[in-house]
DNA sequence: GCGACCCGGGACCGGTCGGTCTCATCCAAC
DNA sequence: GTTGGATGAGACCGACCGGTCCCGGGTCGC
């Protein structure tokens, strides 16, 4: 990798969290500027505008964050269960990832008017959230581990919508209940509405 | 009223919407001049600061929000009844509210960083919603409409949250469908894990 | 060792920010 | 009709905004 190379990931990586803390705006050039060691010649050096920077932080904040909600999902084989430990995830490994809560909710609620380019940059992460989740469940549908009645992109949407408004709810408390309540509440959603009933013994548990 | 305690009032109508679509920072003075159609002086006239002036606006929507929220249910007697149609006003009546989305889930994301005293309006209101849901849930314990092992600040804390996660996805998406299916998963929650059961016929309905 | 180029510093730009202050006008009480 | 407080206009302020540009120095390939 070239060393401008290097600098530009060094960049995007401080800048993250200023961004997801402070939002578009807040996020001044001069907060930039401190969080990177640089001064302005040497980040616009590497990034035509400070939307580019935004868009790429953003991007490199959402990786960190998908990446941390699905750990450890892999090789659970039960869909269900790996949907349950997906929901756990969001409460339980929420360390290394950038600092300022969720990026999606952040730049929703940051991009809600005005900045199309981040609002676009925020509707697919939340598209591809989805559809790792739905395409868990429907996995588990074909497999029969999920009832076939259950529609996996409601799901998926149902679980994201959960999270996300504890999340808020929890940061703006400075208290885990809620989170921990969202969790518990769709852990009992999965055992009870999602997962296919067994009548015989042996019942799958995570 | 004085005429300035008019003028007052009518400013903080004006610039409600503002703040609500754009967050306090990126809510401009010139923005503000150019809803209310007042310079800069007959602004400060009224308030000491922007500051002031958006704690009022917030105030101001938060109480429309809240309103609408909970209308229509005091005449409901069956509490569990009540709860549902508070969880259907968060999609069905949103007329007539202060534009750019629930003003509570605005502030709390907007006012996370800096902004302390914003941020603090914004965990009054989230406690005086969830007292307002609670003390219904608590008074349906008493009436035997609520199951006694239902946790009625839990209870809260689960409707605000799954509505709230769902009102960003729903904004975000331009879709109605997250909102739809939070709203049908509480009631449905409502239903089977709230309401207490009734083993004769006549069950409620709303 | 040399030349080309990559890189970052920092002065500079016009514009806008929130906020202050003075002054003209309006209106109501007398 | 006069007067005095309430009201709003708008010039002005220093700070800071995002962005540009040029130059000096470091670092390569040769």
């Amino acid at each position: 990798m070239r060393r401008g190379e290097e600098t530009r990931q060094e960049i995007i990586r401080r800048a993250a969290p200023i961004f997801n803390q402070k939002g578009y705006d807040g996020a001044a050039l001069s907060d930039l500027m401190r969080a990177t060691g640089l001064k302005k010649g040497g980040i616009y050096r590497h990034f035509e505008s400070k939307q580019e920077l935004a868009g790429d932080a953003f991007d490199y904040a959402w990786k960190l964050a998908m990446d941390r909600r699905f750990e450890g999902s892999e090789q659970i084989s039960n869909t269900v269960d790996r949907l349950k430990q997906i929901v756990r995830n969001s409460r339980d490994r929420r360390t290394g990832v950038v600092p300022g809560g969720c990026p999606l909710l952040n730049t929703a609620i940051d991009s809600d008017d005005g900045n199309p380019k981040l609002r676009a940059k925020a509707r697919l992460a939340l598209s591809s959230w989805l559809d790792r989740m739905q395409s868990i469940a429907e996995e588990g549908k074909r497999r029969g581990e999920v009832r076939s009645g259950v529609d996996c992109g409601e799901l998926a949407t149902l679980i994201a919508s959960t999270l996300e408004g504890s999340h808020m709810m929890s940061r703006l408390q400075k208290k885990e209940e809620p989170r921990d309540l969202a969790i518990r509440h769709l852990e009992e959603y999965l055992e009870t509405a999602v997962r296919t009933r067994k009548s015989k013994a042996g019942v799958n548990r995570s």
